[in-house]
DNA sequence: TTGAAAGCGCTAACAC
DNA sequence: GTGTTAGCGCTTTCAA
């Protein structure tokens, strides 16, 4: 138990032979301290191996070198990725990250989301659960918090904000198949509620009706019996759909599990496609065709924004919210093919 | 800006009337404060959403309500589940969980822990990084934080540690293969410094000792290419080896895309098996055999052992390191038959 | 059982 | 350019 007590301000003070106040700005960088007397006081802050001490600094109503990360689901690969990036780059600019969890739960969310708030965290970024209407998280903005929200926005959104293009994805995906010569495509996700899979809705829709085709978009399946059931279903009936495009991965992986289930040839016999793109998706057979978005890219890309903006509460200068709108890639790989005579 | 300052331990003392001391009391459960006084506190506490102020007790010595998590890669799917299953218990017990990737670095690991315990975390849960001989990071023990190695133990170990049937999973794997008529098996992995694949090694050793067959151990497989080539290689020899043991998920993934590229018939051709269960195993042509481990378990059980020992550190109770061994399970699907004519 | 005083390590504001 | 003073909100010590 050797107590070793780190070293204070004061003990570098005494030893550089300056006051406390000179010890203090050569660690904030202040610019009024004369080089030669900069020089000695780093000697000694180096000698004996001097950490500033976070809790005194929050004490005086600075905020920590911190900064919190809420995703919905942490185990989900697309946010793990996330994360990862996010804290790589929030260590490289000397922070650490506070990471959560929400359970895609906005009550959960939100105390959170106050609770990193209270610890001082110089920086949100999160991926919220909210639906419309829940603004709750916002008001931590007017307490000078810098907030970056990706993935989805936060509603009634005035913060920055970093997106792909799910809509032009989702239109893209579709508009393959339908080049393929498929008619009948429904497409498959859970909850509508989810920005992400809604604006991946509006492009599928949108895209079908300007081919002159009629929309089907079921939702609601959140287990693979659920799923499987519905696949069921769906081969029982005349004039069956000859294509299945799924809106989320892990509704693509219950398709996927539950033709494979019932022993339907891919592309053959049905042809499926997904948004998400996962790291096996070009291994199984047959390889898996996805809009694929980078997980590092939105992560990189969010990080920026915080950290320039908790820059900007720094230097006072609240600029307007910016809104990055990201790219989506379609893998065409093999799991689309034109209709078969099985399926018609 | 609505800088609406917390409330202190003060105002509460003014708005019941009592000393600042009693106001502490209460918050800290001491016993000595009438139960008619402590009523009159809790009443201003909740009628002023008084919350504690975290960097006071901090300064005053105290540890703050976070736990630390150290993983070599937050991105890989096996540190991202024990990171949320981490997180969800630690919120469940008023902690925030500080994360950090320490990219497989030990130097990065041991500086990422050092901050850490000068955040004054109560706890540390580490996957360590570092090879036999570096106990760089057990120091910090001493100077009472709690940390809890798991998947792999801290060198010289004397921390609790949770690890899982490593040799055991790697023997039945191979007793698998063996008793599908197969001799000549390799395996491979990348890097025999990693704890985990040392012992799956050393399982897959004993095992092909005792049944009388050479083993063949193929290490340093880092990337794609090299996995291909030395597939390649493999498949050229005269008496090649029929049956592949992938130590760990990543060269699995590997050998499958080499062999699917290669246009090899798994298992006609190649019997294939892995260490690490992933959620496509079995929806992949042919279902994958594995051996698995669970995430959640070990994370979970790390938890305990450590909100334990944040316990015990509190009431000064040092006692003797846990070392809890989890079983894993082989779930044989299809990727494992019988050589065929093809691999004599 | 309760309260007053001291000070944790730091920085903002002000002197010099 | 540099030092001195005064707390930030809390807990520890000691006195009542």
């Amino acid at each position: 138990m050797s107590e070793a007590r780190n070293p204070t301000i004061r003990e570098v003070a005494k030893l550089a032979r300056v006051g406390l106040m000179t010890v203090s700005r050569v660690i904030n960088n202040h610019p009024s301290v004369r080089p030669s007397t900069r020089k000695k006081v780093e000697i000694a802050i180096a000698q004996l191996g001097y950490r500033q001490n976070e809790a005194a600094r929050l004490l005086k109503g600075q905020r920590a070198k911190m900064i919190g990360l809420i995703v919905p689901d942490l185990s989900d690969a697309f946010f793990a990725s996330c994360a990862h990036t996010v804290q790589h780059i929030a260590r490289m600019h000397g922070y650490m990250t506070l990471v959560v969890s929400s359970e895609r739960d906005a009550d959960l969310e939100f105390q959170q989301g106050e609770l990193m708030a209270s610890r001082k965290v110089s920086g949100l970024l999160i991926v919220t659960s909210t639906s419309r209407g829940d603004e709750r998280l916002k008001h931590l903005q007017s307490t000078g918090l810098a907030i970056v929200a990706f993935d989805r926005p936060l509603p009634g959104a005035d913060t920055d904000c970093v997106v792909v293009e799910n809509r032009l994805g989702a239109e893209e995906a579709t508009r393959h198949v339908i080049e393929h010569g498929h008619s009948r495509i429904v497409c498959v996700g859970y909850d509508e509620e989810t920005y992400t899979i809604y604006e991946r809705i509006q492009g599928y829709t949108h895209q079908m009706n300007a081919s002159g085709l009629k929309p089907e978009v079921a939702l609601g399946l959140l287990t693979f019996e659920e799923v499987r059931d519905w696949v069921k279903h769906l081969l029982g009936r005349t004039n069956r759909p000859t294509a299945i495009f799924s809106l989320n991965h892990r509704t693509a992986v219950f398709v996927l599990r539950a033709l494979a289930e019932m022993q339907i040839k891919i592309p053959e016999e049905m042809s499926v496609l997904g948004f998400d793109d996962f790291e096996l998706a070009s291994v199984i057979t047959p390889p898996f065709t996805t809009v694929a978005q980078s997980p590092v890219e939105v992560a990189r890309r969010s990080m920026a924004l915080l950290l320039e903006r908790i820059q900007g509460v720094k230097t006072g200068a609240a600029s307007s919210p910016a809104k990055i709108l990201l790219p989506v890639k379609l893998m065409v790989r093999s799991s689309c093919a034109p209709p078969g005579k099985a399926a018609s």
